[in-house]
RNA sequence: UGGGGUAUCGCCAAACGGUAAGGCACUGGACUCUGACUCCAGCAUCUCAAGGUUCGAAUCCUUGUACCCCAGCCA
């Protein structure tokens, strides 16, 4: 009696530990609603339109997005562009593609924040009218000097005190390009002597006789972050304006703006850990050098970890969702290890892709009593693990190309391979006994000599021996020839990321070029962003920018485990 | 030496006062027409440290320590 009570209490706790934790964020939300607070939720993605999205921006969109979708919420995409000096129209375009691609379904709420500059404005002038903000003729120099320092307060600037009026006057002459640039500035009026910097009358509008990607020259004044944000959010009804840690400080200053324009449903600003991920270079500057050096083939180089970087090398959106989802969100800083993104590609495409021969490093092999000019078709499944996936024919004959490692001269121990007396599986195809190989004058084994048993054709049910090898191969006479780019790591941290002079220090071998390889001939036709794996090596795409039918040109996604150890 | 954060396995990360989930990585073993996949087993007597409160502390209190962010008219 009593065991069967603790039996059952056991279950019932392994059926609690099933339910899937939720992140701080999501307790947030629960609260929130539970509260009464708000009645859905609404979040963004709010990118400047100054560069490319990476893998950083992926895991905020990501959670974003996925926060409304669990909570049946909605997910604007919205340009934070506020500072058109930095901005510009073809990252417009280049961030809407890779929102819709990692999966961020904004439907039709695309939204600019110079959209609103009229509101904010109006803001502005709201802000001016309740005795907030003025005008400050201080240079920015100036303006340094009085903010003080992390240890010591700031001090009120000699503008602080005009009249309303006159900041009025002052502000509307900003708007009419009456002051040049950098000459004056509207500020919040807070407290000089917080210790939070942020609250020390923050700039909250500058003057820059700019044109504007989307406003032209509408405008010679520009608000500041800080004050355009939360505005922002608040006309979208942006419920929850989720964003990185080095924003926390901002917060209060978040508050005061929707605190002082008295919007109805305060939107509230929760910050969350950004993604670091090891071994891979984000640094704009460091990129930016290694493209003008000619070191990686631009921002989608399928080394670097940009979104579009990580489609030309074979990253399936649903991969980085996973991914996104293993990893959590939290608030402590943390590097995610590379592994984990390359764990979920895998299992990503390990039921969804054919699985075909591809011989990267050729070495012929030929089967001495096997017909001359015989070529025989051979039916392999196209994913072992995934039947519907069906079958298809692999042409076999004489001469075959096989891997250079998987033979052998003398072989160390535990080798399983191909050499002088052993017997392997050819995959899909028949046994075959190594009898002989030839060398060039160099000792280099140029090829190598089998006999095969026919009995032992795939598919027969041959049982009556075992091999303890099995290598992939394929026919000398119908192999498509194409050019593999095999990729490791940019950096090594395990050697250190940097040099001493503060360079990077670069994985010499991130990329390596086979320039013949061979590739059975199913896979003629396909073309970028299609995807294989090559049995016993890996996952590859088509590159989508190099390859062509007539040459194609593989990138290797990832490889696949290997617990076999060389020695 | 101001303010704001964060510290739980090699790496992520749960746990919300009831006696340290899970994933990745790694290590064994089984299976195998991929040295893959899958399976099975192992992997924190302990939560930055030291005190304290409590029947009971990763969770509360105290005092420290380490790391990250902030002094743009950038976002």
């Amino acid at each position: 009696m009593e065991n069967k009570e603790n039996f059952e209490e056991k279950v019932n706790e392994a059926e609690e530990k099933e339910t899937v934790s939720k992140n701080f964020i999501e307790m947030i939300i629960d609260k929130d609603l539970e509260e009464g607070k708000i009645k859905s939720i609404v979040t963004r993605f709010p990118p400047e339109p100054n560069g490319y999205l990476h893998i950083g921006h992926a895991k905020s969109i990501l959670l974003n997005y996925g926060l409304t979708k669990k909570y049946g919420g909605k997910f604007n995409l919205r340009f934070d562009d506020t500072n058109p000096t930095k901005e510009k129209t073809e990252f417009v375009d280049s961030i809407i593609e890779d929102v819709k691609w990692i999966g961020g379904d904004f439907e039709d709420r695309l939204f600019f924040a110079s959209d609103y500059f009229d509101q904010m404005y109006e803001a502005a002038v709201k802000l001016i009218k309740k005795g907030k903000a003025f005008v400050c003729d201080l240079t920015a120099d100036e303006i340094r000097e009085y903010r003080g320092t992390l240890t010591e307060p700031g001090k009120n600037s000699p503008y602080r005190d005009r009249s309303i009026e006159e900041n009025l006057q002052l502000f509307e002459d900003m708007k009419a390009g009456k002051f040049a640039d950098g000459s004056r500035v509207l500020r919040a009026k807070i407290d000089m002597a917080s210790p939070n910097i942020n609250m020390r009358d923050p700039v909250i509008y500058r003057v820059a006789k700019v044109p504007h990607h989307n406003t032209g020259d509408k405008w010679c004044i520009y608000p500041m972050y800080d004050f355009a944000h939360p505005i922002e959010d608040a006309i979208e009804g942006i419920t929850h304006s989720i964003c990185t840690l080095e924003f926390e400080d901002h917060r209060p200053l978040y508050d005061w703006v929707v605190r002082e324009l008295e919007y109805e449903i305060p939107p509230k600003q929760i910050e969350f850990a950004k993604m670091y991920l090891t071994n891979v270079i984000t640094g704009k500057r460091y990129i930016k050098k290694l493209v003008e050096e000619g070191i990686v083939d631009g921002w989608d180089d399928p080394r670097l970890v940009s979104i579009s970087a990580l489609r030309r090398r074979g990253y399936t959106p649903e991969s980085i969702q996973m991914f996104m989802e293993l990893c959590g969100v939290s608030k402590s800083q943390s590097s995610v290890d590379y592994a984990m993104l390359e764990y979920c590609i895998r299992e990503d495409l390990k039921l969804k892709r054919p699985r075909i021969m591809a011989v990267l490093d050729p070495i012929k092999l030929v089967i001495t009593n096997y017909p001359e000019g015989q070529i025989e078709h051979l039916e392999a499944l196209n994913n072992q693990e995934n039947e519907a996936m069906g079958v298809r024919q692999v042409p076999f004959g004489r001469e075959l190309y096989i891997e250079r490692e998987d033979f052998m001269i003398e072989p160390p121990k535990k080798y399983f391979r191909l050499f002088p007396g052993n017997e392997v599986r050819l995959m899909n195809a028949y046994f075959v006994t190594c009898t002989g190989y030839k060398t060039d004058e160099d000792g280099n084994v140029t090829e190598v000599q089998c006999t095969y048993d026919p009995e032992t054709k795939s598919g027969s049910g041959f049982n009556a021996r075992k091999v303890k090898g099995t290598i992939h191969w394929v026919a000398a006479q119908t192999t498509v020839k194409a050019e593999v780019r095999l990729y490791e790591n940019i950096v090594d941290e395990s050697k250190g990321v940097y040099n001493e002079d503060g360079s990077l220090n670069l994985n010499p071998n991130s990329i390596t070029v086979l320039k013949e390889c061979y590739i059975e001939p199913s896979i003629a036709g396909a073309k970028a962003p299609d995807s294989f794996q090559f049995l016993r090596q890996g996952f590859f795409c088509l590159d989508s920018k190099d390859s062509t039918p007539e040459k194609p040109v593989f990138n290797r996604i990832v490889s696949l485990k290997s617990s076999y150890k060389p020695e």
